[in-house]
Parts: C-alpha cells; sequence; structure tokens
DNA sequence: CGCGGCTTTGATGTTCATCAAGTAAAGTGG
DNA sequence: CCACTTTACTTGATGAACATCAAAGCCGCG
C-alpha cells in the first residue's frame, strides 16, 4: 500500500487495487502525466482525435457542446473523480463535446491505448471501469432529466443547490459560472436566469453580491427545486 | 463459426466472439433465456432489483421514468441492439427507469453475475462492453441535447425523421407511441403536439391517416427539425 | 480612457400550457 | 352484440411563461 503514486483519493487507482498487483500499480501510476489549467481553458475540443485518456483530479469542469446556430450548451458540470474523458472515449475516435475549466483544474492523463491494453489483459480492471462509466453516464442522463422537467425558476433553484450542497457544500459560495453559461446550463436566456435570481432575491431566499450567492432560505427554494 | 445459437445478429455475441473459444461461446448462448412481450407491456419496472443482463433482440422499446408528480417521461427509444439493460444494471442495485415495449418484442436475458463472472475473467469481453456501453449512453445524451434545444415544431419534425429515417427507414410508416407518448418523450403537452401535427399536414408536410404518417415533403422538415 | 464583455431592468410579442368541450376509437361487462 | 366506460384524439379560447429587443450601468483590461 506505499506508493509512489501521491494520488491518494484517485478513484482510477482504487479501480486498481483490487485488479492490479504492485508492479503493476507503480508501472500505472509513474505513467500517468498530469497537466494544470486556469479557469476558462478548453482542453478539450469537440472534434478532436482522442488519445489519451483523462480524468480531473481537482477543481471543476464543464462538458459542453456547441450546437448547430453556435450557440453552447451545457451538458453537465463535473467534479473531481467524475470520469470525464469516459463519455466517448471507447465509443468514437474524436470527442463529440469539449470541456472547459471552470475553476483553477488539474487533470491526469494516460495513453488511452495503454488503458484499453490494460483493460484488455485484465477483466476486474474493466469491470471496475464499467462500472464507473456506468456511474458517471447515469447521473449525466438522470440530472438532464431532471433539468428538463422544470419551469425556470424551479430549474435556477435546482442549479443552485446543486453548487451549494453537492459541489461547494457551504451555503455561501462563488458562482464559478457566468449567468449566460447558467443559461446555457438550463436552456434558458441570460436575461431569465438574472431576473430569476433577482426575483430569489427579493423574496429573501438568496443574497446576491456578484458571482456570491448566499443560501438563506434553502427550504423553500427545495420547494421551488421540487417543483411543489 | 457453427453455433447452435441461432442469433445471428446477435451484438453480444459479435462481443464474445474476439474473447471467447467456442466452448465458452456456445455454454453462454445456450444459458440465455429469450422472452417475447406485446405492445404495451413493462419488463422492467423502476425500483426493482437488477438481477438479469437484458437486451433486445427485436422490437422496439421506450425507457421511461415517473417524475414527481406522477408525470411519465421518455428517456429514449431503444431499437435492437441498443443495449438497453445495461444503463444502470453496472452501477446500481435497482433500476433507475422503466422499459415497456411499443412494439412486440424480444429480449435476451442473461444472469447478471455470470455476466459479470465472464467480464471479470476475460478483459477483452469487458473491453467490448465498455465500447457498446459507451455507445449507447452517447447517443442518448446527445439526442437528448439535440431534443432540448429545439422549439415545439423543431422537436416533432426530429421525433418523426427519427422514426421514418432512423427507426423504420421508409416515408410511410404507424406511429408506435401515442401523441400522449410523444409529448412524454420531448416534453411538451399532448394537445401541442396535435396541434403541431396538425400544422404539418396543413403545410402538406405529411400526411396523417390515425396512427399512419406519410413523410411527404422530407426536405422542408428537415429543414424544420435543424430549426433554420 | 475607451472598448468589449458581463450584468441588470423594462417593454413587447411569441410560444406554449392550461382549461374546456367535443368526437372518435377501443376496451368492458351484461 | 350492444350499452357503457374509458382512453385517445382534436380544436378553440385564454392567460402565463418565456424569448427577444432595447438601453444603460458596471467592471476589467489594454
Amino acid at each position: 500500500m506505499n506508493l509512489k503514486c501521491e494520488c491518494e483519493k484517485c478513484e482510477l487507482k482504487n479501480a486498481f487495487f483490487n485488479s492490479f498487483d504492485e508492479f503493476e500499480l507503480q508501472t500505472f501510476c509513474t505513467q500517468k502525466v498530469e497537466r494544470k489549467f486556469s479557469k476558462g481553458e478548453t482542453f478539450i475540443k469537440e472534434g478532436e482525435k482522442i488519445e489519451e485518456f483523462i480524468y480531473l483530479k481537482s477543481g471543476l469542469v464543464k462538458l459542453h457542446k456547441t450546437d448547430s446556430l453556435e450557440k453552447d450548451q451545457i451538458i453537465t458540470i463535473a467534479e473531481p473523480f467524475d470520469f470525464v474523458s469516459l463519455l466517448s472515449v471507447f465509443s468514437d475516435k474524436a470527442y463529440n463535446y469539449s470541456v472547459t475549466a471552470i475553476e483553477d483544474s488539474v487533470i491526469c492523463c494516460l495513453q488511452l491505448e495503454d488503458v484499453k491494453k490494460y483493460a484488455r489483459s485484465n477483466g476486474l480492471f474493466s469491470l471496475n471501469l464499467i462500472e464507473k462509466m456506468s456511474l458517471a453516464t447515469d447521473k449525466i442522463i438522470l440530472e438532464s432529466l431532471e433539468i428538463r422537467n422544470r419551469h425556470l425558476r424551479g430549474k435556477v433553484a435546482f442549479i443552485l443547490l446543486k453548487f451549494s450542497q453537492k459541489i461547494y457544500q457551504r451555503n455561501i459560495f462563488e458562482l464559478p459560472v457566468s449567468r449566460r453559461e447558467i443559461a446555457e446550463y438550463i436552456g434558458m436566456t441570460t436575461e431569465n436566469v438574472i431576473r430569476t435570481l433577482s426575483e430569489f432575491r427579493k423574496d429573501k431566499l438568496i443574497k446576491i453580491n456578484g458571482k456570491e450567492i448566499e443560501i438563506v432560505d434553502e427550504k423553500t427554494l427545495s420547494q421551488i427545486s421540487s417543483f411543489g
């Protein structure tokens, strides 16, 4: 268990633990390449050839896609250890979407061919991968359904609670995205997102100070999110 | 290559070909259980424990989910060899959604534990599974985005073209779903789906005879679908 | 300091959900 | 097989939700 690889919470490594002996594990961990990106940098671009197996070590990223009319849509916002590169990494030669850091982020990269090679030679590792993928995609699909069936106020409340409860686990946080990005996430216009935020402020559900949001009345916000 | 298993086009078997020897393949194919369902029958219910690995051999099914207000949402419509049971089969103990036949369908069932056992012991098979899963989930996510960013007319046009071009590959076909189900699919009301269909008929883009739809002006319909 | 991008608010019109009402089709029990 | 019930389909009228357009303030950056 005393590995050279310093990433203690690495999900991928956890997938390895059961499936690799220590030598293999060591090899794998030393092969990885870490890259840092600042907020705003796009490190995977739609259409690019997939050559690496990438996952998020720290930070926060958005998966997004440009539609036919040049409008950007956000597919989801991913936290560390959501295997962001898994979406199309095994099914396609090229990325179907882009990935951009919305907070300073560190990613871990392995050569895709190496990962495939390991997967071929080690069924337990593959099965672990399947489970991670399944979780990640399930999350996206279910979230997408949840957002879809809400009205504007419900959608905004849902997003605010996602940031507050799931991502930051705090009542006060800096929004890592612009109003426009929220709009791209929930499929509404920027103006209406802003209007809804202002309404929430007037109703004393939240406080707004630029990008800083404080959740004041979580209970009511939850009710709005659940559309009661 | 002369297998007892009669399912010539079986995708799962194809996944095996590269990974199993003939004896294993034979074993696998004889373990499977086929079940038939009539249009309208629900054979996977949200919340049920997952014990089998299931995929669609023939027919057409809908994946759907009941939301907090008892309203049904259709996640996607799946054709044969889309691995319908894969969505949450490896990530959860229970199904997150239901599956209902919208045409008479035949499914193939294997014990999930058996499949997992094979996956553990055979990396190549697992990797093939990963690719199938990745394809299936990618499709759902991308389609979901496409539908989301369209207006009513675009959504309805999109669905009609999906049935016509992708599923039936004919200009005249029987709609396998009710107007209400279309509404549940695209997230609109039944009335507005009907209204839009009537508009398309008045504009001579389609002909309607009950459930029978004929695509008359595919070009214009495509433009509406692409939202030009 | 001025430019461009982000934010905010208001006015206006379009799109869509809701309500209502009626017809057609399909299943149910006597 | 028919009366009865239920479900699917259809159209219209109305109001609510939302997009669009317009204008102005704010802020960071060259």
